[in-house]
Parts: structure tokens; C-alpha cells; sequence
DNA sequence: TTGAAAGGCAATCATTTGGTTGCATATTTA
DNA sequence: TAAATATGCAACCAAATGATTGCCTTTCAA
């Protein structure tokens, strides 16, 4: 719902590599997260903490550990509800022709 | 190819509604995308030059004017290299629910 | 050739942002 | 229980950001 939000968070490039992260393999704590950023640890806490208030990532918690967990819905929505405004017919087009490169159910 | 540019312009809302009234009307100049903003032209200036440093819009000289274009490609390549990562099942079943809603050509 | 219209440049300013450090809290585990 | 692990909270700081104001240049029209 919030655009704002999520437009924010993914304003910045740390926070795209954490989505990234999360991406190619979900679940991890703070600590994991945190290797390789090149910051404090709170640092990476503050870019998680954006990320969550947008929706992006979703956490729970396990005993001293704080899991998280990449959520796709609001890149999603903004997929649909503000880019498909732009180029709607292009990526419809590029759809299918993955769905469907030759065509066969066409005419 | 720079989506630190074009993440960063699209952060911002009055940048993103400027894209809007360009989508609805494209071509405009300063003065008329100025107007309804609530702001100075000089503010709306800096703002259109982020979207054109992000090559999200296009301008060209007209007399003393200058129109500007929007440019859909940026925001194309990021919905293709970024949000399709992250999706590319679900919009791919979107996409063939909403062209195929009987999923009539399935084996 | 003046004057008005459209826009550009540069200095300035308050707020936000991304980051740090220091200390506190909670949970394991030896 | 004591130490180590994992995280949270808060103050602080430099730099980026969004906006303003004042003045200058270019272009069109009377």
C-alpha cells in the first residue's frame, strides 16, 4: 500500500544487496546479514529495520536470534501497479514470448 | 544500467508524480509540469534533472522552452533485471492467468 | 528595441540519511 | 552462575537532500 515506503527502501544500494541476500538464501539472522556489508553491525540493524517498515523483509524471532525473511508482495505491487502503467503492452508482449516463443496457441 | 540512479530518482514522490503528468501528458514543458506542485520552479527544475540524469526523461530545446519526455526504458530494465529476480513465477502465472483465464492450451 | 516570458546558475538553509560509538538486555552454554 | 553470543537502544556526526531566494541569460512579441 505504502509506496513511499518501499520506494525508499530500495533507494538505497546496501539495503538491494541485503534484498539480494536474502534472495539466494532466506532465514538469516543479523549476524549472517552482516558479513561482507563493510559497516557496523547497527547499521545493517538500521537497513533491516527500513526494510521491514516497508514490508520487504519479514523477521522472527528464535531464541537470541533475529531471522529474516524476504517478502516479494510489495515489489509486486509496485510491479503492477506502476510499471505495468508505463509499459504495460511491452511487458505483456515479453511475457508471452517466454511463456510461448513460437507461438503455437496464436490464430 | 545505473539502477543506483534510477532508484534514488524514483525515491522521491513529487519525481515520481512528475512521471505521472508526463505519462498523461507527454512533452511538457517547465512551466506547465510546474504548476500544481506546490513548490518553486527551481525545486521542480532539480527534480526534473534528477529523472533526466536517471534517463528517465528525455528533454529537447523548443524556442525558449524546453519539453520534456518520458522515458520508459529505465524502468523497463529494472522491472526485467531486479523485480522478475525476485518474482519471475508468480508474475509469469499472473500473466498467463490473465491471458488465458480457462488455462485452456494446458496439456 | 524594449519588455515580458521561459529558463539557468549559485549560494544558502533546515532536515533527513547513513553511519558511528557506547552501553544495555536477553539467551545460550560451559 | 559466569562468560560468550546475539541483538537493542540512544546519542551523536558528517554528508546528502529538498527546498528557497536572488540574479543572470535567452527568446519571443509588441
Amino acid at each position: 500500500m505504502d509506496d513511499e515506503a518501499v520506494f525508499r527502501a530500495l533507494a538505497d544500494g546496501s539495503r538491494r544487496l541485503l534484498l539480494d541476500r536474502l534472495h539466494a538464501s532466506n532465514g538469516q539472522n543479523l549476524g549472517e546479514l552482516c558479513r561482507g556489508m563493510g559497516m557496523s553491525r547497527q547499521a545493517v540493524a538500521k537497513h533491516l529495520a527500513i526494510l521491514e517498515e516497508a514490508n520487504l523483509v519479514g523477521v522472527r524471532r528464535e531464541g537470541r536470534e533475529k531471522l529474516h525473511f524476504i517478502n516479494p508482495v510489495p515489489i509486486n505491487d509496485i510491479a503492477e501497479r506502476w510499471i505495468d502503467k508505463f509499459e504495460a503492452p511491452r511487458l505483456a508482449a515479453l511475457a508471452e514470448l517466454k511463456r510461448n516463443p513460437e507461438g503455437k496457441d496464436h490464430g
